[in-house]
DNA sequence: TTGCTCCTCACGTCACGTGAGGTGGC
DNA sequence: TTGCTCCTCACGTCACGTGAGGTGGC
């Protein structure tokens, strides 16, 4: 759809305007939802004389993204802040919303399939309790860290998530978690570091992410393996984490902050056991960890000296 | 909460109600919702004289099984016929629905990621066409045939309708099976054969339909191995479709049910050559799956019968 | 009287869909 | 005049949430 306004402009003086019916076609859009798109101000067409909107060829672009971001099932507010150019921000947090909540489904599909073939009521609402304390601990920690690191964090620790809380140590440690979640608002990032951290990692997609994590999983399941296949990288990772390129690095900054934040806002002494007790998996997860890292001194002892 | 009424009654005329907040407790719902529950007449407490409405047991176990559904996200309507015992003939359905969706929104959160990572507009929504077109097709597929056969058929094409239409030929197999499928109500099964149908599958549950179609795939791709692995359990299986005991079972009756259906209704016809048609991948399958016949009738030529 | 529970009724949510009723240009 | 498009306005959807305003028992 391209509309000849120059020509009707140029020889006759003549307005040509592009009624709702053919945006309809261009942009497969029904005209009530234009009309409700128009209502929440994204887009603003021109009133003509005879009370016809006129859209522009900017409109039809907006609506089009719009369409498509209604299809990936983004709410509306959600399209106004994509469309208002904090685009990968918000589609990185969203993205990383929909795989957790993908898992969650995943295993409702379970429970609806466990109830088709007879398993009894009480044991399948038991099984629904830890699925939303997954998702209540899994959203916190979305939204309260900024950017990447909220969706990186969220999905990591969503893992370990999965079991039934059955003592009363992993209630109070579920407790504990949940009160250091509801004050970190208060704690808080500094400002312009949060800014500054959410620009330098808005465009790691969720993908990304995942994979990150996923290759940490698989270096501290078989240490050895990880270190033997990856010398080289290793090699030039510690050299570059130990040059003053580094150093001078908007990811020392960003590795700094969080270091400082997790330390005042305790998020080591605090969340971290409480996890520990909450999730016997990742208990599991943290010893093998401490083992893979002992390994990886041993092999490169230089790189002691990063932590300090 | 147990009430005990027995002793109200038995020893002093005194009537014991059971008030709201009480179930409230007992069944973790809101007021609100349990109210919106009796104004959908999913239960009906009696009202006692000051207008207080009064629970019985069996209404706190409907509001509990209700309360799981939801969770489970089952809409009222279908909770409703769960609750009037059609539980596992819904719940086959809805769980099959389930799964495709599950699908689709995986490629979504792809489309998402890629979005993120700079991939532009249109291509999305070229993506996105071919998403709803499966969605179309394995909808009819699922709602058009009863019980567990749309359950399987449906989940079973899926897996193909994921190519991008580019032809003329595909665009117009895709007409043709739209046609076909909304033809199908008109044509439609035997009644009496469709309840026997649906009364002795509904106990399928929408895994072991998964399953059933994992295996099929994995014989076809490798039939040598299929045929090796299996041999005893195949030598068993070919004797008791011989029986006469398969030749009275509702197994056998289901077949012929089935098969006449797809003669009559042009799914032999139509259906497959047009799904041949629109989709590559399918095509491939089904050269597979000769292939695979073929070797099967080698080892096993008794098997030329079964198909008279 | 106060504080508690219970009730009904009305309106809001979210992203539109479905008419009704009226205007403007050919 | 007829048939077409355009407009606005009101009400409906789904599964409740959020008050408002009033009753009943201790």
């Amino acid at each position: 759809l391209t509309i000849p306004q120059g020509f009707g402009l140029l020889f006759k003086q003549e307005v040509i305007i592009v009624f709702v019916k053919e945006v309809c076609k261009a942009t497969k859009l029904t005209k009530k939802a234009i009309e409700y798109y128009i209502s929440q101000g994204m887009i603003s067409p021109k009133i003509s004389e005879n009370t016809y909107r006129d859209f522009c060829q900017d409109d039809i672009e907006t609506l089009k993204k719009i369409s498509i971001l209604r299809k990936l099932d983004l709410g509306i507010d959600d399209i106004k802040k994509v469309l208002s150019c904090e685009m990968n921000q918000v589609l990185q947090k969203l993205s990383t919303q929909k795989k957790l909540k993908f898992e969650r489904e995943k295993t409702k599909q379970l429970l609806l399939d466990k109830l088709c073939s007879g398993t009894n009521w009480a044991d399948i609402e038991i099984e629904l309790v830890a699925i939303e304390q997954n998702e209540t601990i899994a959203e916190k920690l979305l939204y309260s860290f900024p950017g990447y690191y909220g969706c990186f964090i969220s999905f990591h620790f969503s893992r370990f998530l999965n079991e039934l809380i059955k003592t009363v140590e992993q209630q109070e440690a579920y407790q504990e978690i949940l009160n250091f979640l509801d004050n970190i608002p208060t704690i808080g990032f500094p400002k312009d570091a949060q800014e500054f951290f959410i620009e330098n990692t808005k465009n790691i997609s969720a993908q990304q992410i995942i994979d990150i994590d996923e290759n940490t999983k698989q270096a501290i399941a078989n240490p050895e393996k990880f270190l033997s296949e990856n010398k080289e990288k290793l090699t030039e990772y510690l050299e570059y984490m130990q040059s003053d390129e580094y150093r001078n690095s908007p990811a020392y900054r960003m590795k700094c902050v969080l270091k400082d934040f997790n330390n005042i806002s305790g998020y080591y002494k605090i969340f971290i056991p409480a996890m520990k007790k909450l999730s016997s998996s990742y208990k599991e997860y943290c010893m093998q960890a401490e083992i893979a890292n002992e390994k990886f001194l041993e092999v490169y002892p230089d790189a002691k000296k990063l932590d300090e």
